[in-house]
DNA sequence: GCATCAAGCGACAGAACCTGTCGCTTGTGG
DNA sequence: CCACAAGCGACAGGTTCTGTCGCTTGATGC
């Protein structure tokens, strides 16, 4: 097999990604660690032939450096099951997370769309009418992270170095320029947080990506984490965070047909059941409402705040029985907005 | 620049992706329509080599063909922000979607953590240390979708034409085959359904990805859709899809003060306002469960029965002013509840 | 069972291409 | 102003590639 297009494989392997760039020796060294016994010359001369019909370019002065000047998405495409996979999940998120995380998959997406163009037949948009994501959630609009912020705070995160950025906090509207040691990056309702210590202070806080601005990377100072310091469990403990409640509950439901059908598809638990109760209690609010028979349902569940939200949300399709600490929260929410709701209006 | 280079660059780009493959003879004439003259053999030879070095083999047996045997994820590394970013995505998703959608992006999000792997020093685990998700939904446990169901159904969707399933539908549980014409595909609440006709029937029906079994394409058989069949529509006007019921709202709230911080975020729509009312309201519940002061929210959203989920998921943190409408189906709902709680659990 | 044909593959000589080397130019730093 | 490294054009010798030919193999049709 001819030396040339090996020593072209492992070339194309070493060249970074644009803004980083290597230097046409530093490369001849790497490829030398490879095996390959090749002048400089040759490897500046396969740069240049290859760059030709690949997307890389040099970037930069005298100590000239080469680099892909975009992300090469490969040779083999995509296969079709995958593509549209790809295409419903970028649909699905679109509502959910702000515009630059979904971002991160561009270019995925985009070979996406080209192996779909591809197949549906030449008209461009034949295949878009084929799927449809209906959402299950009210669609809320994600606030925008600008990309430099986060790929300043990516960075420094993985670096484990400082950064600077603009923060205005939603009692200081006005940006203040402040010095961050990132500990860990946090997704919480699709909103990306920054769990970092400011300046030289001692205690982790939460940072908002869509609140930072201007960011800048301090790459000659080491962040050093407090001591035993470990996201998870600080993610836990932070009210901000809807954290869990610790302990489970063992949860026993009276639910309308539909959300029992619902309910049988998506369980609420590994050792979920749905049974049909003996007898029928004439005081079931899901049976009033639906004129349906009410199904039971037991799981065990973690006691979260989440879990009180998804109970709340079918109203009346619910009924808690089990525990009765928890029906008696529930119990006293709908005196409370039962008289709310009593009142008038104006 | 050397005509071979070229050749093996234009060669990589046509072989396609296993279970596909091409034949030399196929692979020789698409090279002369991009204006390669050379010979049969010399496309072979070219084959052997790069299969020496690149995920390429021959595949099945006399009119042999060739084809990529894993999806070449290219030369150009990730960037470091983008993998983390896909990497957050990922974990993101894990609950939400049924493990075949989310596993289409399994390729990509390899090659992102290669790139964070080497990034953050060699200890493998460590980036995984910075980054962590907050589920804002009760964890439901997603159904399996068989890989076979997915790439059979996709495929037979963009080719247009009929597959045959095994279907178990709520009512009957044993498998039935049936012979399915696929309209479109539909992501609700994180799973796949898809619309389509059964046998020769016109009436488009609702399928689950989860529920269907054994799926052999029927590339034979084209699909024809009913006349004047639009997937968008049809969705909309599906009860099993909680359809927006049409129109907007003009809708105004008072929200507890977390839920206006979270507003001001996270907003309803772009003409959303918040405001502090300048009379203090007595009967707002929201005041009196977390003794805050209520703010007021307006926005006009569409009517949909995720927006009246979303609103009754805050129970106590949000009362509905306007419309009077909805504050009265609200009002009836917390009324039966009142009643259904205010009874004995037994 | 035999003829026919396309596909696959080894071999070879001539053509095309690659490679080490040299020398010149350019920009940088002392 | 000199020293030095990087960049690049040119060239001859060596390597690799390529069209061609002929043989083998398995599939197909009669």
């Amino acid at each position: 097999m001819s030396e040339t297009f090996l020593r072209h494989i492992d070339l194309l392997g070493l060249v970074p990604l644009r803004p980083r760039k290597a230097s046409v020796r530093d490369l001849h060294r790497r490829l030398q660690g490879y095996g390959h016994t090749i002048d400089v010359r040759s490897i500046e001369r396969d740069l240049i032939k290859l760059s030709g019909r690949l997307p890389l370019a040099r970037d930069g002065g005298k100590p000239a450096g080469w680099c892909w000047t975009e992300r090469h998405r490969g040779f083999a495409p995509m296969d079709p099951s995958s593509a549209l996979a790809h295409q419903l999940v970028a649909r699905f998120l679109e509502p959910l997370l702000p515009r630059r995380l979904a971002s991160a998959m561009a270019p995925t997406l985009e070979d996406a769309r080209a192996v779909l163009d591809e197949l549906s037949g030449r008209p461009l948009a034949r295949w878009s009418k084929l799927i449809a994501v209906v959402p299950q959630q009210q669609a809320l609009l994600p606030p925008t992270v600008a990309n430099e912020v986060m790929e300043v705070v990516s960075e420094a995160l993985l670096a484990g170095c400082r950064c600077e950025v603009g923060y205005r906090s939603a009692q200081a509207p006005r940006a203040r320029r402040t010095v961050l040691s990132p500990l860990g990056l946090v997704l919480h309702g699709g909103l990306p947080y920054l769990v970092a210590t400011a300046w030289d202070y001692d205690d982790p806080r939460i940072f908002a990506l869509h609140r930072m601005s201007r960011p800048r990377l301090l790459d000659k100072q080491p962040v050093t984490p407090p001591p035993g310091f470990d996201l998870d469990r600080y993610v836990n403990t932070q009210r901000q965070f809807d954290q869990p409640r610790g302990g489970v509950l063992r949860l026993e439901l009276r639910v309308s047909e539909w959300l029992a059908n619902h309910l049988d598809e998506r369980r609420l638990s590994a050792d979920q059941q749905i049974t049909r109760p003996p007898h029928r209690a004439a005081n079931v609010a899901a049976a009033d409402e639906h004129n349906e028979r009410p199904m039971r349902v037991r799981a065990t569940v973690a006691d979260t705040e989440q879990l009180r939200w998804w109970l709340r949300s079918f109203g009346p399709g619910v009924e808690v029985r089990r525990p009765v600490a928890l029906r008696r929260e529930l119990a006293a929410e709908y005196a409370a907005l039962a008289k709310t709701y009593g009142g008038r209006t104006g």
